[in-house]
DNA sequence: TGTACATCAGTGAACGCGCGTTCACTGATGTAC
DNA sequence: TGTACATCAGTGAACGCGCGTTCACTGATGTAC
């Protein structure tokens, strides 16, 4: 019987470490975040409250891992969302979208991303990595500025983007929203709608 | 001795449930949310475990008082915050800036108003009062947009900057933001600019 | 004004719980000769 | 190929902890007569 990697439950080593992160995800996207301590992650995972500790050195460390796997996963959700679409525009709203819509599909997975009350590695949603969910809003936003734009007014604006759709991430399960959502024809035509409302009245000059 | 409404530790009996309410805020304030628990709040107001009962049928129902009064303070500095202004543009810029200051300067109590976790009063937050943050936000989004503008976009643009206000919110902490900051001469020129900057590029067609 | 009594807002001890973490251990795996 | 041994990845019991909540209680306050 040839395992290697194929196996999905390693007989006595294997990928512990892996299966940890996972288990966490599961019991994230199944039970909340208030049901994830470490024994709950252990006990899913189908190994003893001690093991974890020979590949974390902590709680904190496996939750900063299950957030890095969180991210990854968004990026690629993200890149798949623009693949494809032909101008900037299309790929910059596609790429709102996809980010509101992750958010949504992996609720307790996205808050522990961004938990402000979690120890964090700031550095995993900002990795070098072009796959990064960040680098992905950031170029969206960028191929979108006129030629001649400052550059701080770029910066801004990404800054400015992100945040958007960061805010509606959280603000999505509202139910003040339904009636809204409905008359659009589902949320993913609502998130599409209020990210192109962004700003429309400012009106300020700068 | 006339104690009356001045006192501010009652002797036996007096408004301790307002006394748990804001030991709790100084709590947040101090130590964070993670400190925050029934023991720590009743501790911190120099009673028993036990008395909070007698006030709030649970911990939950004391962090939503909690979260209840901070959307209160919220709603003052953001009110206070336009006073005197000219122009609705400014008006909404102010209140912007306000809401994302109150959120900086308030973390942890912001952070539990919002806790996606906590199983919270959705009303808490929109209130029918015209004094609650929300409605504040979108009645200077409202008095921006121009007159004949159709509801539905109006609705879209108070969603989209109520978002954007909230993700800056959340997001003000990032140290990847400092060099900006410094270069616009502080956090609020920075929120005030973020917001600005909002949809600058969005370029879409409705 | 004084007394009797119900009510109210506290106390402090106790409950059971699940947690994160440590520890000495065990048994399988990999390596050197 | 076989043996000896170090290493590695698990186990299970135990630790101390702070938590939310309940309980019987106590003593001050308010009320009726």
């Amino acid at each position: 019987m040839t395992a290697d990697a194929a196996d999905p439950k390693p007989y006595h080593h294997g990928d512990l470490s892996r299966a940890l992160v996972e288990a966490a995800e599961r019991l994230l996207e199944r039970e909340g975040a208030s049901a994830l301590s470490l024994r709950a992650v252990a006990r899913e995972a189908g190994v003893s409250a001690a093991a974890p500790y020979h590949h974390f050195k902590d709680k904190n460390e496996l939750l900063n891992a299950v957030a890095r796997l969180g991210f990854e996963q968004m990026g690629q959700a993200m890149k798949k969302a623009i693949e494809g679409l032909a101008t900037p525009s299309e790929r910059m709203n596609a790429v709102g979208v996809a980010y509101v819509c992750f958010a949504r599909e992996n609720k307790a997975l996205y808050n522990l991303m961004y938990d402000p009350g979690r120890d964090r590695d700031f550095r995993a949603d900002a990795p070098q990595s072009p796959d990064s969910p960040l680098a992905i809003v950031m170029a969206a936003i960028r191929e979108n500025a006129p030629p001649d734009a400052a550059l701080i007014d770029i910066q801004l604006s990404q800054i400015a983007g992100w945040c958007a759709a960061h805010g509606l991430a959280q603000m999505a399960g509202n139910k003040d929203f339904d009636p809204l959502k409905a008359a659009l024809g589902g949320e993913k035509a609502f998130f599409s709608q209020v990210l192109s409302h962004l700003g429309m009245y400012r009106g300020l000059k700068l």
